[in-house]
DNA sequence: ACCAACTGTCATACA
DNA sequence: ACTGTATGACAGTTG
């Protein structure tokens, strides 16, 4: 394993090196080298993996019989044999079954050339796969900490050159012998194999990027990408880790990726970015000119690369400032006071995207994720009417606006001329502001302005008082984060009671806004009853003149036949009834009587004899 | 200047 | 008790 880790990685930083001799940037290109190299590994790894599975279902079946020790399988519900060393692998390896699965079925051209190459390196390397059961393990290990009794990754500030977060300690067989290692290039150079895996790569490239230990970056441990790796993993627990050049491209963009549940990890994890990782300390190594560059104009890579590839332009929020832990101060001295570096280094830095469903605007459930929106992913949110947050941008774009503003040209990756316009207008509307007077209104959504308007009060007022949070922190942290942060900070008691009245009217604010938005949709619901309701009537009205026409024709018919009846009734001398002297009662047992009308007066008064018809 | 709509804020009740 | 939410009421802003 060591082996096949030094090989690979010697290769692959003798070409990164000569990339770095040549000034090339590395920010792209490293990317395409690494991706490449990391689809050809992921492939084989998912192989191994599939395999060992395999072989480990067999071996299942075996020892089902034989070990009075079972173990509950967490992923298949099934219990299967606990070795000392297999049953962890095991648990680590069924997580990425659904993956393969799927993966497999839906290539059904390749499926035989891809089953022969399973069925290769099942032959050729029948014990391998618990070498590559411990590449998952470390994935799956890190990505479900509480379910995995292994120790925790490595602290972050912890640089070593072997890629693995320490795994358990490798068995004999998890590590590659030289020979394998060779076998193993020899595989990857068929084309075949390769034609196999270029087809996976193309699956797991949308869906999962699985981080190699034996990646060059990886290796070196001048590269800082190894511990992002590992603290993206932690983060986005089952989301599949990112290739560790991903992840330290889009550092901002990995809470996007990870389902809102891993929000909360994420959230526990957060402190570790910073007291672990400098900001420079990775991002500098990588783009040690593109940084600023990245940070004020849009990025070549956008658009162009995967679909995670977009989330380039989040890079400078975690290049240049710190979650809220790191010195806040300090991030809201640079994104607020200071106009120069404002733009990439405003209050937005510490935003990263993140996936809105996790949060409901009427909970704090914002929590990590949604202060850790940058303006300007919220603007595009806002401007992105088939997003699924578009419910909730509104609100969240009030509630980031200060930082829309203050870090208006901090990410311009939209809309640089919009933003360009609103940054000039905060500050000179800051002093008219003050005295009660605004200046032009250069916004076109009159909603963002007020909102710019009263959080720039806030903004003012922390400033004022020297608050060392932003006021989307203030206002969207969690109340253990929010009352964590109050604690780690020695704050007077005026500078206290701004902060909870920040957060007190900036949720208000949020609750006023949804109180309203309820109130509008119940008035649009009591329209559309009332309007059924009125339909309704119609209806009924119509159908009651229905049924008084019919009952008026009933009514001539019945009637009619009454006199027909009439007609046809004799008396003893056979003449006939008259109607007028005579009526047909009918009685309860339904005997029909024909009753003398004159009679009804005595019947009043004396009940006389009615005579059966 | 007036007005309507929008928005933020406060006070209060409630969970 | 504290926090968040909901909502009526009021005031400021804006077109």
């Amino acid at each position: 394993m060591d082996m096949e880790v030094l090989h690979c990685s010697q290769q692959d930083m003798n070409l990164i090196d000569i990339l770095w001799n040549q000034d090339i940037d590395l920010g792209a290109r490293r990317e395409v080298f690494d991706y490449n190299h990391r689809q050809k590994e992921h492939e084989l790894q998912r192989q191994r993996e599939l395999e060992e599975e395999k072989r480990l279902d067999l071996l299942r079946e075996q020892e089902k019989a034989l070990l009075a020790q079972l173990q509950l399988d967490e992923e298949t519900g099934e219990y299967i044999p606990r070795p000392p060393s297999s049953a962890p692998l095991q648990s680590a390896v069924t997580p990425l079954e659904g993956t393969q699965n799927v993966s497999f079925t839906e290539e059904s051209g390749d499926a035989m050339s891809f089953d022969e190459c399973l069925q290769l390196l099942a032959e050729t390397f029948p014990v391998e796969e618990t070498e590559n059961a411990s590449v998952c393990q470390d994935t799956t290990a890190v990505s479900a900490p509480m379910m995995s009794p292994e120790p925790p990754a490595l602290p972050l500030a912890t640089l070593t050159p072997d890629p693995l977060p320490p795994p358990p300690p490798p068995t004999p067989t998890q590590r590659m012998s030289p020979d394998l290692e060779q076998v193993w290039m020899e595989l990857l150079s068929l084309p075949e194999l390769q034609q196999c895996l270029s087809m996976q790569m193309e699956d797991t490239l949308e869906t999962t990027t699985y981080p190699l230990p034996n990646s060059p970056e990886v290796q070196n441990p001048n590269y800082s990408f190894y511990p992002m790796t590992n603290l993206t993993e932690e983060g986005t627990n089952n989301v599949n880790a990112c290739p560790a050049e991903f992840i330290n491209t889009f550092d901002g963009s990995v809470p996007s990726i990870a389902p809102p549940d891993n929000l909360n990890q994420m959230k526990a994890k957060a402190p570790q970015i910073n007291t672990n990782f400098g900001a420079e300390s990775f991002c500098g190594v990588f783009y040690p000119n593109a940084v600023l560059e990245e940070s004020s104009g849009p990025h070549s890579l956008e658009g162009t690369e995967s679909d995670t590839m977009s989330d380039i332009p989040n890079k400078p929020p975690f290049t240049s400032v710190d979650l809220y832990s790191l010195s806040p101060e300090d991030s809201f001295d640079r994104g607020k006071q200071n106009p120069i570096t404002e733009l990439p280094d405003s209050d937005s830095g510490i935003f990263s995207n993140t996936s809105p469903n996790a949060s409901s605007p009427g909970k704090s459930v914002y929590g990590e994720g949604s202060f850790l929106y940058s303006d300007s992913d919220m603007e595009e949110m806002d401007h992105n009417p088939g997003s699924a947050e578009s419910d909730y941008s509104e609100m969240f774009s009030l509630n980031f606006q200060p930082d829309d503003l203050q870090s208006a040209g901090s990410v311009c990756v939209g809309q640089p001329q919009q933003q360009q316009e609103k940054k000039p207008k905060q500050h000179q509307t800051d002093p008219a502001e003050e005295s009660g007077h605004n200046n032009t209104p250069f916004t076109k959504d009159k909603q963002k302005k007020r909102s710019n308007v009263r959080l720039s009060r806030d903004e003012q007022r922390a400033r004022a008082l020297k608050i060392p949070f932003t006021v989307a922190m203030i206002i969207n942290l969690p109340v253990d984060d929010f009352n964590e942060l109050m604690s780690k900070h020695q704050l007077n008691e005026a500078q206290l009671a701004l902060v909870r009245d920040i957060r007190r009217r900036g949720k208000n604010k949020v609750a006023a806004q949804n109180c309203r938005k309820r109130k509008m949709e119940n008035i649009v619901v009591l329209e559309s009853d009332l309007d059924s309701l009125k339909d309704e009537k119609e209806r009924l009205l119509s159908e009651k003149s229905q049924n008084m026409t019919n009952l008026k024709e009933m009514k001539q018919q019945l009637s009619s036949l009454y006199l027909e009846v009439f007609s046809m009734l004799r008396d003893e001398k056979g003449n006939s009834y008259s109607p007028s002297d005579y009526s047909l009662q009918q009685s309860t047992n339904g005997s029909i009587f024909l009753v003398p009308r004159i009679k009804k007066t005595f019947i009043k008064r004396e009940d006389t004899h009615l005579s059966p018809v």
